[in-house]
DNA sequence: ACCTCCACGCAG
DNA sequence: TGCGTGGAGGTA
């Protein structure tokens, strides 16, 4: 400690400020502020952290931190020269930990974490013909020359990748004196996107509707609507109004999508409409990227943010709008780390910032059906598909009836029809939500299965990585020739279908055609997965054989035959949103087929033609599946009637996990409007080698569960050693 | 005597 | 979260 200034501190009234640290904790820390620095809540600063230096935030001015810490306080290191985080984003942070029962600092860091790469900008340098030719003349060097005769600055690298050198030879003729290296000036702002570029044409609902949403993003104030829309009804189009008209109040929008990496289509349409595309933020971009776009977001640069959930998390300038689109999709959960939902989390922060949010779907959530269904949201109904096409005919195919040869998956009538649209040149996709070749892999003569060793799970063959992989934790092994149990040769069999199978049933029933697998462990980044649907997208492609991952928002002009070969599938797992998954995902599949030619068709091999959700998508009828699914969450008490959080116990071995799960129910306070329910095996009762119990909370609506559960934990066992506790509030998945 | 691993506690 | 600490257990 430097004495004379801890002497002059004693003369002189020391402020100190609480920060919060984008670390595991829930206080702030307080915090002396050198004289001569001015300090704000929600300023930027850095501060020593233990051994470390951490990027941090004012969270309040004139701290009285318990006297007892005197002497241990240390001085903020820096006010950082960024814009401060504003007290709506603030007030998110704490909504969201108190909420989620997450520390804090873990909400922060989600605001900050792409912050961190910010340092000034690499200068960029460029060279410019200005002297004589060199004495010694090659034809590298004259490429250069000749690629520089206009005698302007042209970038460096570009100049050698241009002229086909490498950077040496440009150095060469910059000590020769026959170019100069010169600053770039900074690369000219991105031209702003333009509300006006291209007048949108309206069919009569979708002009109503895109009047709504203008309306909507004029008010300025808090307000949500639900645009339901069935697909191919051009919500995209519309919401797209709402977007222009908070340009034209030049304010910013952010559109939250469920997987950026299935956008690409989505930019080209938002820069047909507005002229530039819009600004990304997603987890596959560059540190140098990200920290840009974060610069760009914090400084008000980027008038329209699409993003991944964490984009809502990011210190907007003057955010005005937000979109979030598909809203029922499940990727908005968010469930490592802290556990929220970004479709609620978004209307959270709507609230807080007093602006309005619109909720996109054509299936929406029963959450959000019901809140529109109320009159808390307002409803945007686009019908009917654009330019009068007509949904896709959807039929059921009663496996029981009409089953496939054995060791096939496609029956008869579908391969038919199938055979009917190639021959059409139109084409097909087979949908099946399974990776891999096969889901399971057993010895014929002593019935040994292939299990992952620390998970409770089959091992999926993958045959084209020729490999068994688990699912769970990605432990995989080599697919052996003999039965690693009783040593029989030739005696392994595959049990099930998975997409490479069916690809595989597919080339044989469908001799000649182009068939093409998508499947997210085969996709190895976003430029190749774009391209690959660009591929189909051109119809080099006859039969599409694809995972949830073709669900996806992707336009495919010539695809007219979807065909589900298992729609029961995440049917009767015990999850109570079951239903309503399957009907969202097996809508959004078959609203595949038909978008340009109208004559879409859909059909479902099922074991179970009767079931709700399959006779609401045969009769097309949306409402009776809706009004049934309300009903029965309405009966059981379960959400949106009631709350639910999931308390997931896990440790290294059962009796561990279960022990602490049972101490943990009998401590739980009573409440006749709440229900403790468990401690169960978790479905998938080991993962990655631990063992977890799971503890079902149940509540009336009206409880504040957050609080309770915060109560609850604090008064509980404390969890030591590699015993782990997380609590989900809102849950979505119950494995 | 020395080294490595890991569970634990703590950061202002 | 990320890091320093100290105790356990292994190696020389």
């Amino acid at each position: 400690m430097d004495t004379a200034r801890s002497h002059a501190s004693s003369l002189t009234p020391t402020s100190m400020v609480d920060v919060l640290v984008p670390v595991a904790l829930d206080q702030t820390y307080s915090y002396r502020v050198p004289r001569g620095m001015d300090l704000k809540a929600g300023d930027v600063v850095a501060v020593p952290l233990g051994a470390r230096e951490v990027m941090a935030v004012v969270w309040a001015e004139n701290a009285k931190p318990d006297p007892r810490l005197h002497n241990r306080l240390k001085d903020v290191s820096e006010k950082l020269d960024v814009p401060p985080l504003k007290p709506e984003l603030r007030a998110l942070v704490d909504w969201v930990a108190n909420y989620t029962l997450s520390a804090r600092g873990m909400v922060l860091r989600m605001t900050l974490r792409m912050g961190e790469n910010l340092g000034p900008e690499r200068m960029r340098l460029g060279v410019r013909l200005v002297g004589e030719p060199p004495r010694r003349m090659t034809p590298a060097r004259h490429r250069v020359i000749e690629l520089l005769s206009d005698r302007l600055l042209h970038g460096k690298s570009e100049a050698a990748r241009e002229a086909g050198v490498s950077s040496g030879v440009i150095d060469g003729l910059v000590d020769e004196g026959t170019l100069t290296v010169e600053p770039m000036p900074p690369p000219p702002a991105p031209p702003m996107p333009d509300p006006d570029y291209a007048q949108p044409d309206f069919s009569g609902q979708q002009r109503a509707a895109a009047d709504a949403m203008r309306t909507l993003a004029a008010s300025g104030s808090f307000h949500v609507a639900l645009l339901d829309g069935v697909t191919g009804s051009g919500k995209t189009e519309v919401y797209f109004e709402a977007i222009a008209e908070n340009i034209r109040r030049n304010r910013q929008s952010l559109i939250l999508m469920p997987e950026i990496a299935l956008t690409g289509q989505f930019l080209d349409r938002f820069a047909q409409r507005f002229g530039v595309r819009p600004l990304e933020w997603h987890s596959e971009l560059s540190p140098r990227t990200r920290a840009r776009n974060w610069a760009a977001i914090s400084g008000g640069e980027a008038p329209v943010v699409v993003g991944a959930r964490s984009a809502l998390f990011l210190p907007y300038a003057d955010l005005g709008l937000i979109i979030v689109d598909e809203e029922h999709d499940q990727a908005y959960k968010q469930d490592d780390g802290a556990h929220y939902h970004a479709r609620d989390m978004a209307v959270v922060r709507a609230h807080i910032a007093k602006i309005p949010i619109v909720l996109a779907s054509a299936t929406p959530s029963i959450e959000s059906e019901v809140n529109a269904r109320k009159g808390r949201y307002q409803r945007i109904a686009l019908p009917s598909r654009f330019g009068g096409q007509h949904m896709p005919q959807i039929e059921a195919i009663d496996l029981r009836r009409e089953p496939p040869a054995r060791g096939r998956f496609i029956s008869p009538r579908l391969a038919e029809q199938i055979r009917y649209a190639v021959e059409r040149r139109e084409q097909a996709l087979l949908f099946l939500n399974r990776r891999g070749y096969a889901p399971l892999t057993l010895c014929r003569a002593c019935g040994h299965r292939f299990a992952c060793t620390i998970c409770d799970a089959w091992l999926v063959d993958h045959r084209f990585r020729q490999r068994l992989v688990c699912h769970h934790c990605g432990f995989s092994m080599p697919r052996p020739n003999i039965c690693p149990h009783c040593a029989a040769e030739e005696s392994l069999v595959a049990v099930g279908p998975g997409v490479e199978r069916l690809q595989e049933e597919a080339a044989a029933l469908f001799p000649g055609t182009r068939t093409m697998v998508l499947s997210s462990d085969l996709i190895t980044s976003i430029e190749t997965m774009r391209s690959e649907l660009n591929e189909i997208a051109e119809g080099r492609v006859d039969i599409i054989i694809g995972t949830q991952l073709v669900a996806k928002g992707h336009n495919f002009p010539r695809l007219n035959l979807v065909g589900v070969v298992d729609a029961d599938i995440g049917l009767g797992n015990g999850d109570p949103r079951a239903a309503e998954r399957t009907f969202q995902l097996l809508n959004q599949v078959i609203g595949r087929a038909g978008r340009e030619q109208g004559r879409g068709v859909g059909y479902l091999q099922t074991h179970q033609p009767e079931h709700p959700v399959m006779k609401a998508l045969v009769a097309n009828d949306r409402e009776a599946f809706y009004a049934s699914e309300i009903e029965s969450r309405e009966r059981t008490g379960y959400p949106p009637f009631g709350r639910l959080a999931s308390l997931i116990i896990s440790a290294g071995d059962r009796p561990t996990a279960e022990g602490f799960g049972r101490k943990l129910a009998s401590v739980a306070p009573l409440d006749e409007r709440i229900q403790v329910l468990g401690p169960a095996e978790a479905p998938l009762a080991v993962i990655k080698g631990r063992y977890r119990f799971r503890l079902l909370v149940k509540s009336l609506r009206s409880v504040d569960l957050s609080q309770y559960l915060r109560e609850w934990l604090a008064a509980g066992p404390k969890t030591t050693g590699n015993l782990k506790l997380e609590v989900d509030v809102d849950p979505q998945s119950f494995l």
